[in-house]
DNA sequence: ATGGTTATTATGTATGCACATAATACTGTT
DNA sequence: AACAGTATTATGTGCATACATAATAACCAT
């Protein structure tokens, strides 16, 4: 019980659980039970029991002590990356293409979302991010220039707004919301493929604090996968 | 500094990087420096630094100390849940209809998930998800009965076999893979929708340990959304 | 019984200490 | 200069202890 305990035990625990030895909703010992059944400090346990319950796979109450999950919520969890990246690792060459890159008042339905004033404008820009020189995904996007200026320094046509934006904002929050939609003429277009195809989407809107930062639809080519293990 | 000084200090960490006082990929103080600082135990700033670290706010290495994640990873986290809740939380009625349910020989290509030999015959159903009547979602599944002998005795017509196995079978890992797709006949007949309306669409393959469970296709109905914040 | 007070209990958290481990920095040899 | 071996250092982990906190259980008075 020298080694990483913490981990072990972490894994032991939820070994008894994906065996069946204790089920779904049951009360699993106490700590201190625990403890000196391997024969370790009750820190330890405390430790393990801790990770399974961000985990999700149980649950802790004072007093009321841990119990098994009784509805086990598998997350899947990905990873929002740069596209550059997303197109690399499959090997292929990346570049992007932006269409459209100019200062604008956005529609009454973007101001709701970047919270901004009816005559401020805001960066709209159209881009198309491709992988060996065929369409890989088109994105349409605007910026909130009041709370990022330095965006309009940016040497948008050397590295896209979507890595610009991950590699110089620190950390933000946001929504994301996946989709599927048929391809109009205008997508249908920008990806060179037909009308109506069956087109992944994702719409995603993040801010740093209160501030809103950047909203934008991004349309995945026809057949893009979105894979996540659980 | 004395209640909860480590969810504190984690937020207080937090917030030097998110302010930019910490730029991305910098150096951060060790953990002895801080402790000082807080005027806490080196402990403590080890659970708030570790907690970041799983975050994937930061990232440590011994001797190499603390440094501010350089591409801060965000991750999209969306609990599978069970698709009466999602129906429910609606305000919808949930119902099910299990359009087929038969013992069968699978195709080579859902073997080769399930893992079974070519005359082990698994558990195939077809289902389809209602809220107020009309069609939710629609899915194919496999079950690998082997695994599962007790799904044979469980009444499906009550509960869906999605609940019923994340109900019973407990904590399992998996693989999602989420993509868009143009309804064909079939299923649009089964969502009521037009051929050819894109469908957001979700394939999952799960197992425990080393025993495949289930594998499924769910296509949902058209306009269906996926919310995640991240 | 009913309602409110108190005791008990399981987990939550902080601390000081010791030692392990990995990675870097340093040192001396050839 | 190149290399191998050694020292240093920041994080990783475990333990014993103490006290905090929330929720239940036990109790008592009306």
């Amino acid at each position: 019980m020298t080694t990483n305990s913490h981990h072990k035990i972490r894994q032991m625990l939820k070994g008894r659980i994906e065996s069946g030895e204790w089920e779904l909703g049951a009360l699993i010992p106490r700590e201190l039970a625990l403890a000196e059944e391997y024969n370790c400090a009750r820190t330890t346990i405390n430790r393990a029991l801790q990770a399974l319950a961000d985990e999700g796979v149980v649950v802790r109450k004072r007093k009321g002590g841990t119990r098994v999950c009784r509805m086990p919520v598998r997350h899947a969890k990905f990873g929002i990356s740069i596209l550059r990246e997303q197109v690399e690792v499959t090997g292929s060459k990346y570049r992007h293409q932006n269409v459209v890159t100019k200062l604008k008042v956005p529609p009454k339905s973007v101001r709701a979302k970047l919270q901004t004033s009816e005559s401020q404008e805001a960066l709209f820009l159209q881009t198309i991010h491709l992988a060996d020189n065929s369409p890989y995904a088109y994105e349409e996007r605007w910026v909130n220039v009041e709370a990022v200026p330095k965006i309009l320094d940016a040497p948008l046509d050397e590295i896209s707004v979507n890595e610009w934006l991950v590699r110089t904002v620190p950390f933000s929050s946001g929504d994301v919301i996946f989709s599927a939609e048929n391809a109009d003429q205008r997508v249908a277009g920008a990806l060179e493929c037909q009308i109506g195809d069956a087109l992944f989407v994702l719409d995603r809107t993040t801010w740093v604090g209160e501030k809103f930062i950047t909203t934008i639809k991004l349309y995945y080519r026809s057949g893009y996968q979105l894979y996540s293990s659980l």
